[in-house]
DNA sequence: TCTGGGGTCCTAGGACCC
DNA sequence: TCTGGGGTCCTAGGACCC
């Protein structure tokens, strides 16, 4: 059998784990640049608070019923997730645990008897909240898809099921697929969602019948029928290696205000290089193809939001690399020619793609040799700014004022990852 | 005035090969 | 006037996820 663990509201959790006179108030939590709301706690759902939305659009019904907001502190939330499935990784044989999201994982729990999975995801629940103080909910069943239908459910139901949801009969199976539309089925999105609809299909039970030749046709070939075993119970959706390293690595932001100037863009794009590039040395990777971006600020037309058109291109790097300075180049040299003067920018960003492990970069007979002094030097950097704080050493390309740097206006301290940061006790 | 960020997998279609 | 068949590789773009 299969389980999937879902940490409650995780964002706003993290927030009121420091904070417990918030434990039962509406909280939510806004993405990068105080966008949209990302995360709410239950509190907050029930005052009407919507998921998705623009914070300046909910404000006022934030305000109006006293709901705490905060800025995103991925600091936090990182580290309190590493907590939470390192402690499941005690709990669970070798290899059982599979992470699937900062707030999700599926584990495999072919260890327990049929008879003891309840008893045994109440262990998990009960031991990840004490030890973290974080509160889960667990979905069983015999496929992923199947697994998160149950979690669904549970979470839905606090009450009732404690959180916990295991469906090992035909009867429980077919009673949870009649009570999950077919848009809250994972893999079904808007536009699937749309089109099942439009064919009288609304329940996963529904689309459980639907013949598989239908359904190769119709969502998206194989992807459907993949989906469509997994909800007939048989796995199709194998278990990840957690160590199989990214295959592409992306660095974007929104600007805080609105970027006209070339040399702002340039910075920008040369600090998201050093981002991605850290994140390339963490996997002890190198990339060769570098993608840059800008998206120009969209002409308001009213109606629906949408954001310009990206406008972007490829570097290709004679061989692979995990330099900074390596990439910086490239990558600056391509936004300065992607740059118009007079536009209005509202977003950038670097994908570093091509990625191989870094003890295995090709040579390129045409190209120069690689100098191999830089890994050296940044490891070095890489330890300094892990340590004391982030850029206390970086490239001057990135720039120092960086007043296009996004908003961030409501986020809590660091707690646990940022001595200076800890939370204080009179 | 103000609308996130980082991924994966799959398909269709074009270029190219023999 | 007549113009094949089969395959691979690459890229762009769509759909989905949290």
């Amino acid at each position: 059998m299969i389980g999937i663990i879902d940490c409650n509201s995780f964002y706003c959790s993290c927030e009121r784990l420091f904070l417990p006179a918030l434990q039962h108030a509406p909280v939510v939590v806004l993405s990068n640049n105080d966008g949209c709301i990302v995360s709410r706690s239950d509190e907050a759902k029930q005052v009407g608070v919507a998921m998705g939305v623009p914070y300046f659009q909910a404000k006022q019904l934030i305000e109006q019923k006293g709901v705490h907001t905060f800025s995103s502190n991925y600091n936090l939330y990182g580290d309190l997730s590493w907590r939470v499935m390192e402690t499941l990784r005690q709990l669970l044989p070798a290899g059982a645990v599979e992470v699937y999201s900062v707030d999700e994982c599926f584990v495999t729990l072919d260890h327990i008897a049929t008879d003891q999975l309840t008893a045994f995801s109440i262990h998990l629940k009960d031991t990840v909240e004490q030890w973290t103080g974080i509160k889960v909910s667990i979905g069983v069943a015999t496929t992923k898809v199947l697994s998160k239908v149950a979690n669904r459910l549970a979470k839905k139901n606090k009450a009732a099921t404690n959180c916990i949801m295991v469906l090992d009969s035909p009867e429980s199976i077919a009673e949870a697929l009649q009570r999950t539309a077919v848009e809250d089925i994972w893999g079904i999105g808007r536009q699937y969602a749309e089109k099942l609809r439009k064919y009288n299909i609304n329940t996963a039970f529904d689309l459980r019948s639907m013949p598989a030749a239908w359904v190769q046709k119709n969502l998206g070939g194989i992807v459907g029928q993949r989906l469509l075993r997994e909800l007939n119970g048989i796995p199709s959706i194998e278990m990840k290696d957690p160590l199989i390293n990214k295959k592409m690595i992306a660095t974007t932001r929104m600007f805080g205000k609105n970027v006209t100037s070339k040399e702002q863009i340039k910075e920008a794009i040369a600090t998201y290089i050093t981002r991605a590039a850290e994140k390339l040395r963490r996997q002890q990777s190198a990339a060769s193809v570098i993608y840059v971006f800008v998206i120009p600020k969209q002409e308001h037309q009213g109606g629906k939001f949408r954001h310009g058109n990206s406008v972007g291109g490829y570097v290709h790097l004679p061989h692979a690399t995990a330099s900074t300075h390596q990439l910086i180049k490239p990558a600056v040299a391509l936004a300065a020619q992607l740059y118009q003067e007079g536009c209005v920018y509202k977003k950038a960003g670097v994908i570093l793609s091509n990625i191989v492990p870094d003890e295995s970069v090709q040579g390129n007979l045409f190209a120069d040799k690689i100098p191999q002094q830089n890994r050296l030097l940044m490891h070095t950097i890489d330890n300094i700014n892990f340590a004391m704080r982030n850029d206390i050493i970086q490239f001057a390309t990135a720039g120092t004022k960086r007043n296009w740097k996004m908003r961030q206006e409501l986020r809590s301290p660091r707690y646990t990852s940022r001595w200076e940061e800890l939370r204080e006790v009179q």
